[in-house]
DNA sequence: CTGAATCCACCGGGATACTG
DNA sequence: CAGTATCCCGGTGGATTCAG
């Protein structure tokens, strides 16, 4: 990977860290991932997103919109349409996210003994053991 | 992917959020990156990744310690020496968000004329071409 | 050299109310 | 149905200072 491997990190022009913002919020990698399975309305990805409002619904769509991420169709009808999907940019990142989302899974409950374990140790007065 | 194929998202357990969180905050996956050469010391890291405070970089090294991905070992000498090294949970973060980074870099100039071209549109006037 | 502590500015994001 | 507008709170993170 091009962050590693030299000793140095990357010069200033390693931009990874605009990519990790774009999936890092709170949201997009959520919208993202219920995409996958096909275009969406707004009102589905709502109820099919637990716990989003429906401000940072539309402001996480407009980011990916705006990304490049998905497209916004527009169905000119009554009740308004509209419909949501990803873009092929879109289906590739998805693609790339799925090793750290399976990391994940597998590593959870790790991470939550070595949490455990730190703050056992963190809360506990100082014994010649440590 | 976990988070996608059943056209529903995962249920409340889905806790790949946590592991998002773990790397989407501003140094996390810097440190990571930075540590996939081997062990570094504090003064390193800091010279290394550029802007980092001190002091964020304190409290991302603390994180990440305390979820098992880096240990940090203290030699008792003068001047103090404390080294920071991934553990073998931290090596396979490291890989598993190797995908990511790399579609950074391919994608990085699509996502910026996206980005343009969105704006563009979006500060102009609408025509009936819309 | 390797931090801890404190202060503070910024903004992500939730609640709520209103609109085409 | 699919938003926009406004208010406001809490956390993130930078700058600075102090300490072992």
């Amino acid at each position: 990977m091009s962050m590693s491997g030299t000793g140095q990190h990357d010069p200033p022009g390693c931009r990874a860290r605009e990519v990790l913002d774009l999936v890092a919020d709170k949201w997009s990698l959520y919208v993202v991932a219920f995409l996958g399975d096909g275009p969406r309305r707004f009102t589905e990805l709502k109820r099919g997103i637990d716990g989003v409002s429906q401000r940072m619904l539309t402001v996480t769509l407009r980011g990916l919109e705006r990304d490049g991420i998905l497209t916004r169709t527009v169905y000119e009808v009554m009740p308004p349409h509209i419909s949501y999907q990803l873009t092929a940019m879109g289906t590739t990142l998805l693609q790339a996210t799925a090793p750290l989302i399976e990391w994940s899974s597998r590593h959870l409950d790790s991470i939550d003994a070595a949490r455990t374990a730190y703050d056992a140790r963190a809360s506990r007065p100082r014994t010649i053991a440590d």
